[in-house]
DNA sequence: GTCTATAATATGATAGAC
DNA sequence: GTCTATCATATTATAGAC
């Protein structure tokens, strides 16, 4: 029992050695990709050696694995449910159309602001990487079905895929490649103008939502 | 002079293997990309050896490099001004925001039905390819310009990016995620749905208009 | 708990044979 | 004009030393 809490224990010295690494891993992930991301790049960023990455998180995979399960998966009713504890995260809210638009602008907003690292690691690789496009289509899943619920037409599953699409591209763009117009734009002034554009995919013509699946 | 036209030239024998080595690399960097497209790979693929199709463009990059340099930049106002031999490619086009709109959705009805795939060759690499990158930036400042002028607002340019990133956005889940609904949905259903989205970015609220450059 | 040494493989690129 | 052989390099991953 010799100094009962000074200096810290193997698995907390560990631990804090894994979280360097993990967070040297999301940001090469991030702005490199799966592929052009080497395990001693990583490791030289974390300060440690490329044998320990390994000995830790037995490979690149599971590493990258490691990185992205962290990534949110953004619930576009967080906001219009007060963001409080009441609202499981997966948790279905049966939405009006506007309470999806604004919903899914204060969620494009969040992210407009400040876009978590492993979710771009997760967009960054997702187009020449499988297990990212997988945590990808997962991650959208449960967004999709929100929308999808809270849109009154026959087509609301593709008006969802629209909304998601959209978002996938503005992100894109601002972060990944940072097109100028895009990257400088404040989170407002692209707010404020797709409002409009989303409003017209949640809102359907008043005879589409009338009409049966054809 | 024996046979005077019957057996090819070796010009000609050149010129026939180059082409399919090309088709070949399109098609492979389309389906993965960049990296995770060998020489090999693409020999193979074509029916030759790795060593000559390094003989005949010399690096990967440059190969690269003759894939996607065939890929045609979008002309917003291709369909608006007739299609016909009167107007250049780069040409400026003074349209209407409507005729921006439409043009634009003509545009992305034709590449909903025929990406070509030195398109999306450079689509898929962007994200971890600098040339890819470049390609795409320089591709999309014409019809940028495009629509800026067309866009009777302050925030013309703005307005005229996300039109972009929207069309980014919806091309990259058909085509190299392939999520099914947008995948499976026709170009008319997406048409038209997006109509009223493009609708509200090309067209600026009255006093907007007016407005100064705040 | 961390690092050194090395295996096993794959790649872009080059030189030269036919 | 096309292919064989090879170089030089870089990577993930493993085994074992300290």
């Amino acid at each position: 029992m010799t100094e009962p809490t000074a200096r810290p224990t193997r698995a907390q010295q560990r631990r804090q050695t894994e979280d360097r690494i993990l967070t040297a891993a999301r940001q090469l992930f991030a702005e490199r990709g799966y592929d052009r991301t080497t395990i001693r790049a990583v490791a030289s960023s974390a300060g440690v050696d490329a044998g320990l990455v390994m000995h830790y998180f037995g490979s690149k995979d599971l590493l990258f694995a490691r990185v992205t399960e962290t990534a949110p998966a953004p619930d576009v009713f967080q906001a219009a449910t007060g963001g409080g504890a009441g609202a499981e995260a997966g948790e279905l809210y049966g939405g009006t159309p506007d309470e999806a638009t604004e919903a899914l602008l204060t969620s494009l907003g969040r992210r407009l602001t400040d876009e978590p690292e492993s979710s771009l690691a997760v967009l960054r690789s997702m187009l020449t990487n499988a297990d990212a496009a997988d945590r990808y289509r997962t991650a959208a899943q449960p967004q999709l079905d929100q929308l999808t619920e809270a849109i009154p037409a026959p087509d609301a599953d593709l008006r969802a895929s629209l909304l998601s699409a959209i978002i996938h591209g503005v992100i894109a763009e601002r972060y990944l490649l940072r097109l100028t117009n895009l990257a400088d734009a404040s989170p407002e002034q692209i707010i404020t103008l797709l409002r409009p554009c989303f409003e017209s995919l949640t809102t359907a013509p008043a005879d589409d939502a009338a009409d049966g699946q054809g």
